[in-house]
DNA sequence: CGCCAACTTGATGGCTGTCAAGTCAGGTGG
DNA sequence: CCACCTGACTTGACAGCCATCAAGTTGGCG
């Protein structure tokens, strides 16, 4: 199993793809969100250099040096920790239109590991060059701002579910947001395909992979959802809301 | 109980109290970080109000308007997350020298509720300044970001304790990174009083009181710790070290 | 067709939560 | 100054949720 393949990643060129932020069909999602057709323009020479990774490829690796953010183009991914045992934390689950590798910037090293969950393509944006244009174009500033500031609040969520939620909760809530961020990027809600593993998904939630099938079968006997494997389906999404225990307020 | 006093935190004139950053005794640790004197001089308008606040006020509450940053300049503060159903979940201890208040960038509104546990000095950071401060410093800027990806990468660790560690690891972490984090500010790493409760402790925690409680009985019995209610002395940090399971690699 | 990873399901155990009682420390009022 | 009161903390007994261990099933892929 090449788990670990040298950077094979064929390394496009963009001008030939016509692949510009201002002709991306994810700009409404991406980083491009809110700018106006002349800002637009502006950053359109941000991406010069796409990534593709297959399936268990690395994107970058706790230790590696930050350059870079990227932003998914397609595809799927998860970012984890790991501890000198061998305990694995996944941190985050990201799809099209999602930014990687924050985390970088602060020690200019990556302090986790990025590992694509299916064949994906990937935007590299130059740091230097964001924190440039950034200085230059208000709004991009604004929306990297808001960006770096939605992922802490995504982590108190998670910090929420980790700390205070018991297994059904975390599972409800984890498939709700799931199912809401497919929807924004014209998915259905109701059915999907999960990409990660039941250890994947425990590693997220702090549960085992034996709690999280068992929960599962669980919301499948009450009539919540349908789990074939990885398919989902969800019945009663009412019902499902009522399973996490109380929103925030 | 003054639970909720109205906004009756004196703010403070700083032309008046000479506290501009450039001779504010946290500059090292704070926003200005890293800047040079010339650099230095252009963010002193910055700050222009501080509060105080008493032991149990809030800073600021879920919900409220985003206007500004906040800076810790004297005091101690948790911020916390509220479910409906009463459950509180806390996300930070802030202390001298971090930021408060990086939730509401992306909504601009407050995502938490910041609340002193100690009387404490507040520099009021508009938002608006320090993003058009930080487009014409670059090293404000970058400084900014760093701060950003810091946070994300705190909560990253908390996620790793939530999810991967048990109850002696997590304690164990968190005292371990309290020392670190009082050290830096010149006082001593192996005694120091705690400024929140065991309730509050656990619940950043994922813990129950009564577990906290034990999990220190237990520390003290094994000679890791002294503990005397709130006042803390860190015996071993070595085997203190030990008991978390794994460093990060 | 066979192999293997992923998943499901059952039995059991342990860590932590829950409930309860008691101790301690600090602050207030007599 | 001391008694009292209250919130915070400690400790014990017990219970429950989830982890662990184990066995079997499913589905995809070579």
């Amino acid at each position: 199993m090449p788990e670990n393949k040298p950077q094979t990643s064929r390394v496009l060129d963009l001008g030939r793809l016509k692949t510009a932020c201002s002709s991306c069909s994810l700009r409404e999602l991406c980083l491009p969100v809110g700018l106006s057709n002349e800002d637009l323009a502006r950053i359109d020479g941000l991406v010069l250099v796409r990534r593709s990774l297959a399936r268990g490829d690395h994107l970058f690796r706790a230790g590696d040096s930050f350059q870079s953010l990227y932003a998914v183009r397609s595809g799927f991914l998860k970012t984890k920790l790991l501890l000198e045992d061998g305990r694995e934390q996944v941190t985050g689950f990201q799809m099209a239109g999602e930014l990687i590798g924050l985390d970088g910037i602060g020690t200019e090293r990556h302090t986790c590991d990025a590992v694509a969950l299916e064949d994906s393509e990937i935007c590299v944006i130059p740091f230097g060059r964001l924190e440039q244009l950034s200085r230059e174009v208000t709004q991009l500033q604004q929306h990297l701002h808001k960006v770096m500031s939605r992922e802490i609040v995504r982590e108190h969520g998670v910090m929420m579910l980790l700390g205070s939620m018991r297994a059904e909760e975390r599972l409800a809530a984890f498939l709700l947001n799931l199912a809401q961020r497919l929807a924004a990027r014209g998915y259905s809600a109701s059915e999907f395909n999960l990409r990660m593993t039941r250890e994947e998904l425990g590693s997220y939630l702090g549960l085992k992979l034996e709690t999280v099938s068992r929960v599962f079968s669980r919301f499948q006997e009450e009539g919540l959802i349908a789990v074939q494997q990885k398919y989902i389906q969800i019945k009663d999404p009412e019902s499902l809301r009522g399973a996490v225990g109380g929103e925030a307020c």
